[in-house]
DNA sequence: TTAGTTGCAAAAGGTTTGCAACCCA
DNA sequence: TGGGTTGCAAACCTTTTGCAACTAA
């Protein structure tokens, strides 16, 4: 974890900007979340937890920040908000989330049978794949018996 | 088409709504436009130009209500707004799309290689697989050169 | 000093809702 | 008549932005 924010301080410095103590609690929060899909409300909250007086729009301008360099990455399930997490979003790191459409769970799946599709899609359409991404809805093992 | 609308009026009549001049008008922009992923807001803007005195609001509860009985299915690029599609979202009829992050182009892809993968998911999280949804990001023949 | 950074409040988008008027079975 | 429907405007929610104050090399 501390090298993680010694790394993320000099990826930042190397363009002039700064791990400002507001920025790292930020990155801390994503860093002990990291499989949890934060909306930027909800890293707001924790942050505010250890530190209340930042505000939302230093949480979204820092969220902005670290999309730009790559430390983490953004999902959106539809439901209105944009959800972020730690980690690049490249190098075969794909990320495929099952949504229970009945709780709103979210199932990380971190299988990566999409090669064939993809190769398909390459040749036919003449696209450069750079990523993808996988939603599948349904009903999770808890809600199955509810319908 | 008037197979359709007929089709959609006996749908909205089993329960009691109405397929009014409206609801139909918004109908026909999204059959005219099958392909195109439009927004409220281009549903709105080609809507008016049939019938000018709908109201945005019309237009959001009719995609609404439409999605309920399952005309029409939404989609999210992430780009801040639902996308609306004429047709279902099931039985089989999965979509793909390749979006290309240069130029904002969206192919629709038609392949279904997933079922693998589906099942494996099924088994391995006991999820019951109702619908799934693909996106490749990349760059298409147009760009390709361009980045 | 000076450029980056912050919090606040206002503004901006997209979407939803309250309400009185309306339409039609 | 009465329930569904409509347009308008206001409200809502998430996200962005203008700005003056602040911070640190």
């Amino acid at each position: 974890m501390h090298k993680i924010i010694s790394q993320v301080r000099e990826k930042l410095r190397s363009r002039e900007y700064k791990l400002t103590p507001q920025r790292q609690q930020i990155l801390e929060v994503l860093l002990e979340n990291k499989d949890k899909h934060l909306s930027a409300e909800d890293v707001y909250n924790l942050v505010k937890q250890k530190a209340p007086d930042v505000g939302i729009a230093t949480v979204y301008r820092t969220l902005e920040l670290f999309l730009e360099f790559d430390i983490i990455h953004s999902v959106n399930f539809g439901d209105g908000r944009k959800r972020y997490e730690y980690g690049e979003d490249n190098e075969g790191h794909h990320h495929h989330h099952a949504i229970c459409v009945q709780c709103g769970k979210i199932i990380e799946i971190n299988e990566d049978l999409l090669e064939e599709l993809e190769k398909q899609v390459a040749r036919d359409y003449e696209f450069d794949i750079m990523d993808h991404e996988l939603k599948i809805y349904g009903h999770c093992q808890d809600c199955r018996g509810k319908k």
